[in-house]
DNA sequence: AGGAAAATATTGAATATTCAACGATTCCCG
DNA sequence: CGGGAATCGTTGAATATTCAATATTTTCCT
């Protein structure tokens, strides 16, 4: 097959080479977006390779962690405590439902409202969890050092604060 | 309806209360995994509202920027450089051909490879972007404070460094 | 009280992403 | 040289996310 015309390749006669090399704006590597971004995606890597063998994906990872408290929680209060979306929440969580590790009660109180809690299989596997995460914490802390991520830690904290 | 029943909520018969309190493990708001993501969606859900007006997501203003260079990039080289997966990459960059804001060239010396450019319209679109994403830096480093900036982007640099 | 407005969670359709498999090309090595 | 392995990018199917609309319940206001 004609491997230009599937792949929609041309040729760029619309291109006019510039007489005179352009001002490099920033560098995309130096905006604080994308180091975010990337740092971000790293360590989720790492932990969704941990997790692996769980068959967790770090999302519910985060609900069951909240939930651990043993408190009951609206899916308006998790969605905004594990960084997600309402209607995608909502889809996870019926997926932790089917897997028993989560349960959902009406609000006494509110009947809009569902109150969120953990099982006692969730219990157990946010164990197990938690372990993983922790050694992956440390590390971190190990080949990075304890001072800059505490520092780091810190700034973050800050700039979340800063940013509502 | 019987909203008990439509939404699958019951009662928890299966919970037995703890009759102790348990050791409280380390809150999720405490993980760095769980900060970056924080941090991460918070700022680029700021610069999405900014590029909002233009209609292109984040990743697109990356592509563009990286490709701005005016060099050609491999897909490859691509994906890396804006944290995309390949298929996403191809993807998205279909659309970027369809709005003519960046085109495939077949790669001479190895046939297998695409090599991209952007468009005389990608450029004129990926200005309008940079001021917008300095304006956003600006208008962080105002009410973070410039040292706080500059000191949490080479603990980020640093990390991702350390993490490879 | 009573009805409009707000809050809460879910649903369905549209969209986007991911995984696995594929086709094409190049590399490597006997 | 020749053929199996590796590389590069894309595709299609499966999965996940998002947007807008909805149902239900509560709040607010006069």
């Amino acid at each position: 097959m004609d491997q230009a015309k599937s792949l929609n390749i041309h040729h760029p006669f619309q291109q006019s080479l510039p007489a005179v090399a352009k001002s490099p704006s920033t560098p995309i590597t130096e905006h604080l977006a994308y180091l975010l971004a990337q740092a971000n995606r790293e360590i989720n890597r790492q932990l969704d390779a941990r997790f692996k063998k769980e068959g967790v994906p770090v999302e519910q990872w985060r609900i069951l962690k909240v939930l651990s408290d043993g408190k009951g929680h609206s899916m308006g209060d998790l969605a905004d405590a594990v960084l997600l979306n309402h209607p995608t929440l909502t889809k996870m969580v019926d997926r932790m439902v089917s897997d028993a590790l989560v349960y959902r009660v009406q609000d006494p109180d509110d009947r809009r409202k569902v109150v969120m809690f953990i099982s006692d299989r969730g219990k157990t596997l946010t164990q197990r969890l938690n372990s993983l995460a922790l050694s992956q914490e440390a590390h971190i802390a190990e080949n990075y050092g304890n001072k800059a991520t505490a520092d780091l830690k810190r700034l973050l904290e800050s700039l979340i604060e800063k940013a509502n």
